[in-house]
DNA sequence: ATAATATATTCAGAATTACGAATATGAAAA
DNA sequence: TTTTCATATTCGTAATTCTGAATATATTAT
């Protein structure tokens, strides 16, 4: 075990904030949740530009919040760490605002076959294949 | 219960992140942890100029993260909430730190009396009027 | 190969933040 | 009232971050 000196701890300790502290970074992982969701499902959810969520992810990935996994030309996002939403959630309640209306917002699904105008053909014709 | 949009609930989630998001603040809030402590102890405890820390007192104070409350010419600043060094805690974890490492670094004396050069005098005083 | 789609990266200017220097305020002591 | 000590504030510039425009890469379909 090292020796640290108390700025290299502080320093260790801010970089996960510093990476989520901003509302877009909230937005992206409480659209993340505890599932997964590629970057053109995020597009319609928040209604961004496709670049401008790739920059915000890229961010997270780098200071090791998200994780990627390639499917084809999708690139699924994950939260490494699903500890992040009660960290987020107990920021949320030093605003006042309640545990239940964070949970509200946090995607559930595991592997959410994104929904956005994009994504739901392939959804669409796994369904018509069980069907048939 | 009033409406709120997506955005508008992610920039609340993010206020106080932001606020707290540095290692410079992180060392104050350490510092303080569940305790109280005036500005120039804080001078020692962390070696900066006191017009620097003031600063900083300042956007956590704006932020509703510290309390401030004034005795003689001193100024003493206690976490408005103690769940802050949780989530501080949190924080740390995700970091690989465990939380040991951060509990240790926690200032826990309520009223600290600062041991600084400045505010050790007003202590030793008090302490020999006990003895008298 | 070529085209199309999903995602990533680079670049630049705007906006914000960090941090130091200087100075101001407020309480208490002389 | 003047001085002193503790803390607060203002101001200016350096550094960083945000965000959009443009472009690149990677994968699949044709």
């Amino acid at each position: 075990m090292k020796k640290q000196t108390i700025p290299q701890i502080s320093e260790q300790i801010a970089a996960p904030l510093t990476a989520i502290a901003s509302p877009q970074r909230i937005a992206i992982l409480l659209a993340i949740g505890t599932g997964e969701a590629c970057v053109c499902h995020l597009e319609t959810a928040l209604g961004w530009r496709q670049a401008y969520i790739s920059q915000h992810l890229m961010a997270l990935r780098k200071a090791d919040i998200l994780q990627d996994r390639r499917e084809g030309r999708y690139v699924f996002y994950r939260l490494k760490h699903a500890s992040l939403l009660d960290l987020i959630t107990a920021s949320a309640r030093l605003s006042g605002l309640s545990a239940e209306t964070v949970s509200a917002l946090i995607n559930t699904r595991v592997n959410p076959s994104c929904e956005c105008p994009q994504c739901s053909p392939a959804l669409i014709s796994v369904e018509s294949l069980k069907a048939a």
